[in-house]
DNA sequence: ATTATTTTTAACCATTTGGTTAAAAATAAT
DNA sequence: ATTATTTTTAACCAAATGGTTAAAAATAAT
């Protein structure tokens, strides 16, 4: 517990703690994580977790805030960005893909603790609860489908679409690795395949 | 534990235990579903749980096994069906959002399941294991890109696709209502707009 | 009716789990 | 150097958890 007019040295244990814990929490969720593994695997009594988080439950929440931030952080700002839709389209998928490939195990476990705990998430959401976010998005897309340029399409569907497609084979990765018998090597190739092919996918399925 | 030379009269208690241990699990998972909520749930003492099905474990790989089979069951034999793509691809779609609707927790739980434990699957895997499945199906698609009918893509990314676009709504429900600002009413609808427009998302995507 | 078998329960048990306490060790302030 | 403060630990604790046991209740067989 820093007591904060004092200046400290090093947070380095308290982020060594935080560190495992995330790992313990995204593999394993809430109730399947372990405080005394947490604290074994950081090198430390875990009396010290609890003296530097409190409780379980902090600890838990420190971590799903920055894990539901990574989620949607940028992503809102990309949807609603002054860009063309099919560029925007193209931007969406590769920001999406890039994160995902930077930390697996994030959305399920985002999706995991959401469906167990719906509540979780009603302080967390600012950027794309905002309506304007998928209002002007909306408006984007009604002035293309009233040039003719794409079929027509809400909003909100296009966007599930997309995120459907980008984050499913992240989410489903170990069960998807079986069915298709995959090595890991052969998946990871599969996935910067559709890194290329899955924008141009999308697109080719609203435009005219 | 119901000896098989005599002639049992009901297996109502037996059920009730097995419907109440699949909502739990399916809800919960393996390590956050109790023992004791299940035979409180189901009116019986913890002790004729374990009578019935032993351990957890044992218990829990009943229902994975029943709900892995919703999962691919049908799925495989449509996959390599003898049917033309773009009308198998509608089937397909169907048939994913009938499943889904009628078994929400299904997907989630049979994805968490086999991420904390790939191994689980080794033995359930049957139809979509045999490989004439996915290659009848590529044949299939070989086909159609030859004939110039459509774009070209593989079996497995088009595969992936068509179960992102639709197990994924159903996985991330409780968020993207969150994130949607949907009622449940609004979000069963959104569902229902997506079993109509989404085999032709997909066939436009590929289509040439 | 009596016996055998199956189903169900109450009372336990050992282990695990999240959490606390008091003291020791390390570090900083004076 | 001494004191104050922060960091870390060992030893606990109460509750929860999966599981067991022996006996009672219910049912079936004779």
């Amino acid at each position: 517990m820093v007591k904060s007019w004092i200046k400290k040295k090093d947070k380095t244990t308290e982020e060594a703690i935080l560190q495992v814990a995330r790992k313990a929490f995204t593999q394993k969720g809430l109730s399947g994580a372990r405080m005394q593994d947490i604290a074994d695997e950081a090198g430390v009594n875990k009396a010290l977790v609890h003296y530097y988080f409190e409780s379980k439950e902090k600890l838990f929440g420190l971590i799903f805030d920055q894990e539901f931030e990574k989620f949607f952080t940028s992503l809102a700002l990309l949807i609603s960005a002054d860009l063309p839709l099919f560029e925007k389209i193209e931007q969406i998928v590769s920001l999406d893909i890039e994160r995902l490939s930077q930390f697996p195990d994030m959305p399920l476990f985002v999706i995991n603790e959401v469906s167990r705990n719906p509540e979780i998430m009603a302080k967390r959401l600012k950027q794309l609860q905002q309506k304007s976010v998928m209002e002007d998005f909306q408006k984007q897309i009604n002035s293309e489908i009233k040039k003719g340029s794409i079929k027509s399409i809400s909003a909100e569907q296009l966007l599930i679409n997309i995120q459907s497609l980008s984050v499913f084979p992240f989410i489903a990765k170990p069960m998807l690795k079986k069915v298709l018998q995959k090595t890991e090597k052969d998946y990871q190739e599969l996935i910067q395949v559709r890194k290329k092919e899955l924008a141009a996918f999308i697109i080719n399925a609203i435009k005219n």
